[in-house]
DNA sequence: TAGGCCATCTGGTCCT
DNA sequence: AGGACCAGATGGCCTA
C-alpha cells in the first residue's frame, strides 16, 4: 500500500478547542487525536485488506487492471447474483453435464458491467462478450 | 490539465 | 471517557 501523504496530524497538529492557555490540555488532546488518527488509519487497513481480498475472489478485467472500491463491489453484486442463478437455475438439472465454468460465465450479464469503464481492447471486448445471460426477475439497482 | 481514485485528517455521532 | 464508525475536506498520484 502507497503511503500518500506525511501525516500532519502524527506531528502534532490539533484544533481549535483547545485552549493555549493550558498545555496539559493541550497536550492531552493532541495525544488523543493522533491515537485516534491511528486507530482510523488501521481501521481503513482493514478495510482496504477486506477489498483485496474480495478483489481475490470476484473475476477481474486481467492482470494489469485492479478494480476500483467500486467497481469491485459492483462486480461482487453481480457475481453474487450470477452464482445464485445458477443454483436455482432449472437447466442445471436437466443438464448435468454442463461445464460449470460454462456456466458461470454465462450467467452474468453485461449491463452491469457497462457502467463500470469503458473497456476498448479487443480481448476486453471478448471477455464482456462472454457474459451474455439475462437475468429474469433480478434487477441491479445503481 | 482535468478528472478519477485514493489515503489521510478531522469532527460529529453512537455505543459500551 | 474512549473506541468505532462515518462523511466531508484536502491534497497527492496517475492517466487520457
Amino acid at each position: 500500500m502507497k503511503s500518500r501523504r506525511p501525516s500532519c496530524t502524527d506531528s502534532g497538529s490539533v484544533s481549535s478547542e483547545v485552549d493555549p492557555q493550558s498545555p496539559e490540555k493541550y497536550e492531552t488532546s493532541t495525544k488523543r487525536r493522533m491515537a485516534a488518527n491511528a486507530r482510523e488509519r488501521k481501521r481503513m487497513e482493514g478495510l482496504n485488506t477486506a477489498f483485496d481480498r474480495l478483489r481475490k475472489v470476484v473475476p477481474q478485467w486481467g492482470e494489469d487492471k485492479t478494480l476500483s472500491k467500486y467497481e469491485t463491489l459492483q462486480m461482487a453484486l453481480s457475481y453474487i447474483l450470477a452464482l445464485n442463478r445458477i443454483l436455482t437455475d432449472p437447466r442445471r438439472h436437466n443438464a448435468p453435464q454442463r461445464q460449470w465454468r460454462d456456466l458461470q460465465l454465462d450467467c452474468v450479464q453485461p449491463e452491469n458491467y457497462a457502467c463500470l469503464r469503458r473497456y476498448d481492447s479487443p480481448a476486453e471486448q471478448d471477455y464482456i462478450s462472454s457474459f451474455s445471460y439475462q437475468f429474469d426477475g433480478h434487477q441491479l439497482h445503481a
